[in-house]
DNA sequence: ACCCTATTTGTAAGCGCTTACATTCTAATT
DNA sequence: AATTAGAATGTAAGCGCTTACAAATAGGGT
């Protein structure tokens, strides 16, 4: 029958090895300091009386938390995933701890986890992309927090962006689009309110549509949310008009996924009567049929990236510098010539 | 110019609206308690401030933190994704917040991680699946951290579950395999050490063996860890034996998958030259070609049903109930007879 | 008017830790 | 042996909040 007992405390620690707190926390925090006869009757007693030190305790008193707040989109995204966990491995790497929450797209969301990431003593934030309310940032600089943005890189920004150039890539894989022969283009995107990385794209689109003398006001664009079946019902969709699209670009694979079953569905061939592209280049990609052309994207060493670029930013107190990663086109077979 | 001030306290707040620390503190946490007139101006002072409660403090006042931890082997899966989600969902409407970390199915780190949670002041944990060493459950119990396991149903054990039967759900796969005239079956499987999902996986399959009369101690496995290159390789090294089994079950979909893939590249077909099956039925197991047959898994239900027992754990300080969800074999093209 | 109860607010004691500063101890130098 | 620099340890003041308890104020019944 175990004695109804709260967790030992540093006191506790401290009065069965014969010493003082302060003794105890440096064996914690600074062993060197604390001679070796020492050392070892304070983490013996430790272990007899299976201390954990109190986290709020430690935070309030030494201003430091070492830990990193992270606010994704949404964990049921692989690309944010598998970023998050390289992210998450460096941090560790470094001793730091990861607070994960996800916004669900909702940027109201979003402002209240910054705040509560504040609040519990992040000693730096990673966020997906820079589209949001100014005061938001202007609370972060108030607070002096750290703060990188990750999967968008847009260097003027005043916070450090640890990403890749959307526009550009979109731009160079619609250009090799239309390189293919098609001039009747049409693309499926993201919702891009709050969302620089799906705005962004449809804007590489479109300039890869003006520098070949299409009219980058043509394209229909469907916005539609983060799921295969909406890709889908905007495939058929975009497929309904009189005038059909012989490409559809999509702003992500997920979407692209959607597009190519539902083009199976109504019996339309992929590539052969429309061609699909998609972006990120996740796992989904090369296991549908046709596979997809997209653009790869390379999310761990992002996560690694922004993770050492943050900690530098924690440690030295400067200021951060904006990191520019490349993307690739993966060519499969879901793109091919216009007929 | 903005000075270097940090950030303001309860106790600012008191002094601009001229009240006392505990009346801001009771505006903020218990409104009804404090007259409109007096909570309108605390409230302005807290607005015109800025100011955000310190959360390490609160937590040490309170002795309650309204923090709930979880540790996941890897956020790259997205069975745990999907669930986590649901989860952290369900506490967030109940005014909790989710901390997660992953261990990459490290026993060493998730012991550490488990530790770090509680150092944190989370007012209950969730955990995956039972198999871990009985000291971490023991030093759960000395703190009275609630606790609650997922992704598995075992009721006879102390920490209550809120999953499904593994070993009940493959048997039932495995008997319809066998009722489709198979008799030489093989396994792929994740790895079982500490892990209850996988081991129950592969016990259910010899259940279902020995209900037919075929010989359990013939199933030959292989096993291997949790990913789409993994499952090709285990394939491949399956089909080398002289006598090719003619249906493959894997532990999950992502190793099915890997084994279909493999299939297409040594010109095996599936299912008319071998069936494969998977589990957790994820997007991957229905884009694939053929579709898998799998056992589908209500992990957004899950989540939001272990949320709401952990909560109720908490908030009453109850023992808590093992609660067993439904799982469902999904029919698609990927299983057919043997031949 | 007066007393009593109920409501609102204030006072102040911690929560468990870190760390600046003070004190004690060790041992090398004179 | 006396002196003293330097190492090891102790003392105690917070960190920003909650909350038990005390005090003040308001309202209702006589």
């Amino acid at each position: 029958m175990s004695k109804l007992r709260s967790a030992p405390t540093l006191d506790d620690v401290a009065r069965k090895a014969g010493v003082s707190t302060a003794t105890v926390s440096r064996c914690l925090n600074d062993p060197e300091r604390v001679v070796t006869a020492t050392r070892e009757r304070v983490m013996s007693a430790v272990t007899t009386l299976g201390y954990t030190p109190n986290f709020a305790a430690r935070v309030m008193a030494a201003k430091r938390s070492f830990t990193i707040g992270a606010i994704i989109p949404t964990m049921e995204n692989a690309i944010f995933a598998r970023g998050l966990q390289a992210f998450q491995e460096e941090i560790h790497r470094q001793g730091y701890t990861l607070l994960v929450s996800s916004s669900a797209y909702r940027p109201e969301d979003e402002e209240e986890q910054i705040r509560t990431l504040v609040a519990r003593g992040a000693d730096g934030l990673l966020l997906i992309g820079h589209d949001r309310a100014p005061r938001i940032f202007d609370f972060l600089e108030q607070r002096k927090m750290p703060t990188v943005v990750a999967w968008s890189f847009i260097p003027e920004k005043d916070t450090p962006s640890i990403g890749f150039n959307n526009r550009q890539a979109m731009k160079a894989l619609a250009a090799k689009v239309i390189k293919l022969g098609h001039t009747r283009l049409a693309a499926i995107s993201g919702i891009r309110q709050g969302n620089d990385r799906a705005r962004l794209r449809i804007e590489g689109i479109k300039d890869a549509m003006e520098m070949n003398n299409l009219p980058p006001d043509s394209l229909p664009i469907i916005e539609t949310s983060y799921e295969i079946e909406n890709g889908a019902e905007a495939f058929a969709n975009l497929m309904s008009q009189t005038e059909r699209p012989t490409a559809v670009l999509c702003g992500n694979d997920v979407l692209a996924v959607g597009a190519v079953r539902q083009a199976q569905d109504m019996g339309i061939r992929v590539p052969d009567d429309v061609s699909v592209t998609g972006f990120d280049d996740i796992e989904l990609a090369r296991i549908i049929n046709p596979p997809l052309t997209t653009v790869h994207v390379p999310h761990r060493e992002m996560g690694r990236k922004a993770a050492q670029a943050l900690i530098e930013m924690i440690e030295t107190g400067s200021a951060g510098q904006s990191l520019e990663l490349p993307t690739e086109i993966v060519s499969r077979q879901s793109l091919d010539r216009a007929n």
